[in-house]
DNA sequence: TGAGGCCGCTAATCTGCGTTAAAGCGCCGG
DNA sequence: CCGGCGCTTTAACGCAGATTAGCGGCCTCA
């Protein structure tokens, strides 16, 4: 079960204020968004198409989803995760018709934003648009990383780098405790993010448990040992840019 | 060689105007950039390297690069291909360190923009942002593409939707001549950008040629039958978003 | 003129990972 | 209480693609 308490935007709170100092009137400037309509969706459905024109931005508040493209055949390629506090495409504003799927991989809660309305929040607090770019550039970031992880990394390490990165996103919006997280999502998914079979992708699970680097169950990770997870994964967490400029 | 002649930042007017129209003020705005001085760089070196702080925006005039990661033990990962027209890293302003490393894949030209004139350039014509936010979510929406390509796609699939994109690529800055174009890159450079070995890489380009999809030689591609050539690829042309809003 | 570096290409070998199949478990609804 | 579904796990098999090695051509530079 995904634990849908904590509620509002705290976790948006977080997270940019782990990027920069947010004071009383940025957030009460960001709270404004929380009054739209929230919405849900259960797992399994998506929340957005390829190909359909954005209309609002989103603001995931509680549940796991994620941005996916697919093949004509069924192949999917799930290219990143959305966590809690997440903005699911700032891009509204820019381009015509969104390039890939978005989907729910648990029960989510999110708001979804209008234009104008997020335009207002630019507008009483202009340099609220850096932690904005900020969160876009680090998406962005992401997806650079998970290309070497596909294209160079061996499975043990892919899976290795994914959940210190998760880790690491998760903590930075106050879902990990110690060293352990919820990780609500199944192995099928895991191995859609990687670029591996199922099969596989539960083999690999195996080894990393049999070598004593993560425990996994009932949809809980715990990171049994985060140096060596890193050293196997060759993380650097630079990608994510949680060091103030 | 490549060719070094179309200089200036023509090809920038291009791919932004395929965007949105530009008028007279917008071209001279633009203008401004190609006043600072034209830096060069031999293939095979680095531009710019993960890890260093940004300093100025470039704008690629002539040649190809691509931005990179690589890991400790020397695998090594090409994240895209910058193009003449092409901005390496709007990010500048945002990020404090960059997470991943340019280098020339040929003989490159390009503009060193200081931030401070780039943003004159916004500041006199604002809606310009617009274009230049475009060119950012478009190179991340080909970063998803690519991210398709490595995980799902077959390696032939995989560099035919490569060539296709290329091809659409250069054809917007104005460097493909019918279905042909300069493709001033080795073999290893495709399999890098690809997720594939060298060896590999070469038997599928043998493939290609072997099935009557393309031409290659002497660093120049023949497309010879483009809509066979994405359909091997799967290709749909939605996340280079070429069409205007 | 020769040496060495870069590049394209091919052959032989081996293995990591995909594929297919199937069994077990917990949960839900009828 | 039973049947079905979603998910995890394991086993057997075969192939796609990595690895290693080596050849020849071309260019640059001493």
């Amino acid at each position: 079960m995904t634990t849908l308490t904590a509620a509002g935007i705290e976790p948006l709170f977080r997270l940019l204020g782990r990027y920069m100092p947010l004071d009383e009137a940025d957030r009460a400037a960001l709270s404004v968004l929380e009054v739209g309509p929230i919405c849900q969706r259960d797992p399994r459905h998506d929340i957005a198409r390829e190909g359909e024109s954005p209309s609002a931005v989103r603001l995931l508040v509680s549940g796991w989803a994620c941005p996916y493209k697919d093949l004509p055949d069924g192949r999917r390629q799930i290219v990143g995760f959305f966590l809690p506090g997440d903005f699911c495409d700032l891009n509204i504003y820019i381009l015509r018709e969104i390039d890939h799927s978005i989907g729910a991989l648990t029960a989510v809660r999110y708001y979804e934003i209008q234009p104008q309305q997020f335009q207002a929040v630019i507008d009483e607090r202009p340099h609220l648009l850096r932690a904005l770019l900020w969160h876009e550039m680090v998406t962005s970031g992401i997806q650079r990383e998970w290309l070497l992880s596909i294209g160079q990394r061996s499975p043990l390490e892919r899976l290795a780098h994914l959940f210190v990165e998760l880790y690491y996103r998760l903590q930075a919006v106050g879902l990990a405790t110690g060293l352990r997280f919820d990780l609500p999502i199944t192995q099928n998914h895991l191995a859609e993010a990687n670029g591996l079979s199922l099969v596989h992708l539960n083999r690999t699970l195996q080894e990393m448990r049999r070598e004593g680097l993560i425990e996994l169950a009932d949809r809980r990770l715990r990171i049994t040992d985060l140096d060596r997870l890193k050293q196997v994964a060759m993380f650097n967490s630079n990608y994510l840019h949680f060091n103030r400029k």
